[in-house]
RNA sequence: CGCGGAGUGGAGCAGUCUGGUAGCUCGUCGGGCUCAUAACCCGAAGGUCGUUGGUUCAAAUCCAGCCUCCGCAACCA
């Protein structure tokens, strides 16, 4: 009989530079499904990949003196390398620089153009010449550049729009018909309301202003722009566009697209639209996974707290990383990542419950058995609950794996192993072993735990891909028809003459309060780190202090910054970061706005000695005038100091 | 009135769609046990479910207002 197929992917991940441990959870969650359908019987096609074009790279790759594809080569192999040790069992990695991808891109836009649902147009907008941007009149301030300041001038770019408003009706009604189309399912209302309604505009699908990327194939100055190039990989990773289209054939649509809920926009709304302009059959769901929090905020590399998987699977061992990762969070919300809450989940539960569950079994079929248990056993009482618990589980774990609610399975299944710890107390078994007439009672109760553990070993396979080997291992389990799913679906299907081998415990206990040291003095550093690089590397323009961003005095004499002192200082009515400040310099007055609110309250401000560019081109910031720029120091951590004057010199002095 | 998320015992969360004894894990306290990784098992304390009002026989759950926190957007000169 031919199997049912399953195909599921993650978010194409952008390699402009490591990913982190909230790309490693959305992709260990998606694993973790794709395992479980294997083992259900499915024929799975679990695809992962990267979205390799871009300004953004074509900049990184630059200022590294490399090209993109070499910047991002090296990338992608950290990426595989990732994968593997996180035991990610993708079936292909599409990267949108393979050859197949780039023709499948073509032919689509090709195809669109063709049908009309992508159009020639111009594009109206603000150019700054010097910076090579386009603007929206929304993005100017003041009618100015927004990055230099500069003036800018009207400019039409010819570019191609997809008619994304033609398909409005036609999402709103599948969204509203199809319930599990987006999950969680209150992403769904957040997609209607705010974006759905308030009506759709048609979408710039190319640019010029940049290189790396996928040319459109009859007009060679045009670059596919993003969101047509990256989505369709979910198509051309199948060979969609290509001579053989097998596999297209036989996967799509796909089965589910897990993604991170800031991209759940793209994938309900310009996916599907993409997808009946060429005619397809749309996804069957989208999935909107939350993010990690860590420290109560969201992870960025300029805070500093980017969490490395690599070093925590390293540390702390895979299965461990990625128990955590899918217990510890209801999929589909934000959860807090933290190393003392890791640490206390692999303690508590894997150590302790599971842990030592298997270790006492095992030590015990070795102390009272010499490491073999006898055909000859006798039930007890306390047999039939334990049966219960487990099928009970079987089932319900079933039903959460199907939901994705990875959280849930587990919490069912350490019912089951806390019930095996209970069993052992209520049957004492080390007292039986003291009466050698009860034998056959203390080997059914040590078979009773083997059998369950087996079936533990079963349910946490999709999630956790190594442990069950080792459970294997010591209870010697070798027949692969004792691993299946099938079989945890009746109790019993261990041979009674358990073997047994030994071993290490499969999770030792962390010592926490050493270990959270340890962790605290790494990150401290890392921090430090992060912090001294950020300051060339996020900035991508001429934060780089090589020598081509030397400045000569003369540069500097353009900036006249001289003291002042604060006279009248309030808030800014409506806005939570400005304060409006009146400054005495000399014998001028001048209010400027600054972005401190956060840092001083207005009655702090007042009286300071303070540093002010005085000439600055004056801004309207929130329909305030400011003629000036107070000085402050600020770093990443979050904190600001405004810069004030050592000693009594009067306000108007010039500072150079 | 920009958009959205959240406020539940000491901590972290579930429950809210489909009203009807407030649940889980960790922690604390008391007890049991010794096969085991100072692990395991039992019991207890601890919550007017942010706040005010409304609907209802009945509200953590539905409706309205308000407060606080967190993202995003705008404003960071």
């Amino acid at each position: 009989m031919e199997k049912e197929k399953f195909y599921i992917t993650t978010p194409i991940y952008y390699p402009s530079d490591k990913l982190h441990i909230g790309h490693s959870y959305c992709t260990v969650a998606t694993d973790t499904m794709a395992r479980y359908k294997r083992i259900r019987g499915y024929d799975v096609m679990f695809l992962t990949g990267s979205d390799e074009h871009g300004q953004k790279i074509e900049r990184i790759a630059k200022s590294q003196n490399v090209t993109p594809k070499q910047y991002v080569d090296k990338i992608v192999d950290w990426i595989k390398e990732l994968w593997e040790l996180m035991d990610i069992s993708y079936d292909r990695y599409i990267r949108t620089t393979d050859e197949k991808h780039v023709k499948g891109v073509q032919k689509i836009f090709k195809k669109l153009y063709d049908n009309g649902d992508i159009y020639k147009s111009s594009y109206e907008g603000w150019y700054c010449t010097p910076c090579e941007t386009f603007y929206t009149e929304r993005q100017l301030v003041d009618g100015k550049c927004p990055d230099c300041g500069r003036e800018v001038e009207k400019l039409k770019e010819e570019s191609y729009f997809f008619k994304l408003s033609k398909y409005q009706e036609r999402l709103i009604k599948h969204i509203e018909e199809n319930v599990e189309f987006i999950q969680p399912s209150s992403r769904k209302n957040e997609m209607i309301n705010n974006f759905l309604k308030p009506g759709l505009e048609d979408l710039c699908v190319s640019r010029t202003s940049f290189k790396w990327g996928i040319p459109v194939e009859f007009d060679k100055g045009h670059i596919v722009y993003v969101w047509i190039d990256a989505l369709s990989n979910y198509i051309t990773a199948l060979g969609y566009g290509s001579e053989d289209e097998r596999d297209f054939k036989k996967y799509w649509p796909a089965d589910v697209h897990v993604v991170g809920k800031e991209i759940v926009r793209f994938h309900t709304i310009i996916w599907p639209a993409m997808l009946m302009a060429l005619e397809l059959p749309l996804p069957k769901k989208i999935f909107g996974h939350g993010w990690l929090i860590i420290d109560g905020g969201k992870m960025s590399k300029s805070k500093g707290n980017v969490v490395d998987p690599k070093e925590l699977a390293e540390r702390y061992g895979v299965d461990a990383l990625r128990y955590f990762l899918l217990r510890e969070i209801a999929f589909g919300q934000d959860g807090n990542f933290t190393n003392e809450a890791l640490i206390q989940r692999i303690n508590s539960d894997l150590a302790n419950d599971l842990g030592n569950l298997l270790s006492r079994t095992v030590g015990m079929i070795e102390k009272y058995f010499n490491g073999k248990l006898p055909n000859e056993q006798k039930g007890n009482s306390f047999d039939t609950d334990v049966i219960k618990v487990a099928k009970e589980t079987v089932e319900k774990t079933e039903e959460y794996m199907e939901k994705m609610l990875f959280s849930d399975a587990f919490a069912q299944i350490w019912v089951l192993i806390r019930r095996c710890n209970k069993y052992i107390d209520e049957t004492c078994p080390w007292i039986i072993a003291k009466d050698e007439k009860r034998k056959d009672e203390l080997a059914n109760i040590l078979y009773t735990l083997s059998e369950s553990l087996r079936i533990v070993a079963v349910l946490i396979s999709p999630g956790m891909p190594s442990t069950p080997n080792e459970i294997y291992k010591q209870l010697s389990i070798k027949d692969d028809n004792l691993k299946t799913w099938d079989s945890i679906k009746e109790f019993g299907k261990l041979a009674k003459d358990v073997k047994i081998e030994k071993a290490l415990p499969v999770f030792p206990r962390i010592d926490i309060k050493k270990e959270l040291e340890v962790l605290n003095k790494k990150a401290e550093k890392a921090q430090k780190e992060s912090v001294c690089n950020n300051k060339g590397k996020d900035k991508e323009k001429a934060n780089n202090f090589d020598e081509s961003s030397f400045i000569s005095i003369d540069d500097f004499a353009k900036v006249k910054i001289k003291t002042g002192e604060v006279i009248e200082c309030e808030k800014l009515e409506g806005s939570d970061k400005l304060l409006v400040s009146k400054i005495k310099i000399g014998n001028d007055i001048k209010q400027i706005v600054s972005g401190i609110a956060k840092y001083y309250e207005p009655s702090q401000m007042i009286g300071k000695k303070v540093c002010v560019v005085v000439n600055l081109k004056p801004v309207k910031l929130r329909g305030v005038v400011s003629e000036g720029m107070i000085l402050a120091a600020s770093d990443d951590s979050g904190k600001l100091n405004v810069v004030t004057v050592d000693g009594d010199i009067g306000s108007g002095a010039e500072i150079k």
